[in-house]
RNA sequence: GCAGAGGUGGCGGAGUGGUCAAACGCAUCAGACUGUAAAUCUGACUCCUUCGGGAUACACAGGUUCAAAUCCUGUCCUCUGCACCA
């Protein structure tokens, strides 16, 4: 395999949406520009049965490197899901069982591909799963293993030294997940690390490990995180999260629901575009050019580069003539339901929009659910399904038809 | 192991026998205003309902009482201090 050494993309590899490269980046370029063929990898631990979009920016790393020739590993972490990675979370959380991470894994390959060329022809990228090696180790192993680690190093960690203050617990279980994505690191003997910045600590974990295992210094790339002015990390409701089986519609619409001061990162992180383009962006925001037809193009760009070109031109122009327009001569996505009559509060639930019928109450009772264009009062009504035209159903800013499906 | 404190809704946090589906704040959702942005204002925020109500719920399991998140007993868990330092 020929290694290049494309000095763009490796300027890119260094310095596009990355938070910070440990011990640092000229040690990375080193590496990069000495024509060694070197191994990195990314764990991706399938807890969802999606990817979402903060997976990308690790996986348009990954993309860069493959390029160049380098050796990439896709870390499947179905045996990390099932314990559960406390990065970022306030409490312990709830261990997922193997059927439910073999579910969650079977759409993860499908996707990353619209960002890597997995089976490149050249230069395909290697799919790992951890629990290969983790699944094995016994008792013994593992004690092995977590003596190379203090606790002293373990609450040096924010996140548990937060817990430590607010006197909430911290269990034995969450220290071993940063030694069990070290060893991942050891198993793959792997040069570099890529992920986000919320990773870090673990990654760092793995960096410490290969070197007193391997004598081996692992480089460490931390991405940047996709964040709000106020520094909170976007999505972490699953409403707002953009996740790679949304459709184009919903890509689009979530990425128009950023707030404004996301538009660059959002650039930066999310795409594709080059440094100099984004600069571009920064500079025509900054200008004083409309926020929102900056957006518009920001969303076109995720949505294609997640589905397709005209995907994302159809999502535009859905999302123009629907919300910006008001227009109704357009398509819009069709629901079906197996039921010749429904009461209105049954339908908004089958149809997803509500949780409960309570809830689709409420919705009603506050007046954001139109059927035809037409407020809708009566949260009960009857509506018939079968015996006329498709059925407008708007809730808030979900919008679909609604036929009947026999 | 001993002693003390404590476990309340997505989170923080009031409440210490009835007026508690639980103050207040945050998050979320909806309405108004907009650019499906922000800010602001308004409302909602367990589930079911024939819209009158009903059923569950304040760690878990029992008990006292007309009535319990609130009192009692047991269990589990967390924190703090002491002990232990194998």
């Amino acid at each position: 395999m020929e290694i290049r050494k494309d000095p763009e993309i490796i300027e890119r590899i260094l310095e596009k949406g990355v938070e910070q490269v440990l011990p640092s980046k000229e040690a990375l370029k080193s590496l990069l520009e000495s024509g060694k063929r070197i191994k990195i990898y990314q764990g991706f631990d399938p807890t969802a049965d999606t990817l979402h979009i903060g997976h990308t920016v690790g996986m348009r790393k990954l993309e860069d490197f493959r390029k160049l020739g380098h050796h990439v590993i896709f870390l499947v972490g179905d045996f990390t899901a099932r314990i559960g990675d406390p990065s970022d979370k306030t409490s312990a959380r709830q261990m997922l069982t193997k059927e439910q991470v073999e579910e969650n894994m079977k759409l993860y390959k499908e996707q990353a591909s619209r960002i890597i060329d997995i089976d490149n022809k050249e230069n395909p990228v290697e799919v790992l799963y951890n629990s290969e090696w983790l699944e094995k180790l016994n008792f013994g192993d593992i004690i092995q293993l977590a003596s190379k680690f203090t606790v002293q190093q373990m609450i040096k960690r924010d996140m548990f030294r937060k817990r430590l203050e607010i006197n909430k617990p911290i269990y034995i279980s969450e220290f071993m997940y940063p030694i069990m994505q070290g060893y991942d690191c050891v198993m793959m003997n792997v040069d570099v690390e890529v992920g986000g910045n919320d990773q870090l600590f673990n990654m760092l974990a793995g960096r410490d490990l290969i070197m007193s295992e391997l004598n081996k210094e692992k480089i460490v790339l931390a991405g940047k995180l996709l964040a709000t002015s106020d520094g909170t990390k976007m999505g972490k409701s699953e409403g707002n999260m953009i996740k790679m089986n949304d459709t184009p519609e919903e890509i689009f619409g979530k990425v128009m629901a950023f707030t404004d001061s996301m538009i660059i990162s959002g650039f930066e992180i999310l795409t594709n575009s080059t440094m100099q383009e984004v600069a571009n962006y920064k500079q025509r925001l900054e200008s004083g050019e409309n926020p929102m037809a900056l957006k518009k193009e920001l969303a076109h760009m995720i949505t294609s580069e997640i589905t397709s070109e005209e995907e994302a031109d159809k999502a535009q122009e859905y999302f123009e003539s629907v919300f910006q327009n008001k227009e109704q001569n357009v398509e819009i996505p069709e629901k079906s339901i197996d039921k010749e009559e429904i009461p209105l509060n049954e339908l908004l639930v089958n149809i997803e929009f509500a949780s409960s019928k309570s809830e689709a109450k409420r919705l009603v009772d506050q007046g954001a659910v139109k059927i035809n264009d037409q407020k809708a009062t009566q949260f009960n009504q009857i509506l018939n399904i079968k015996n006329s035209q498709p059925l407008m159903i708007r809730a808030g800013r979900k919008l679909c038809t609604v036929t009947y499906r026999s």
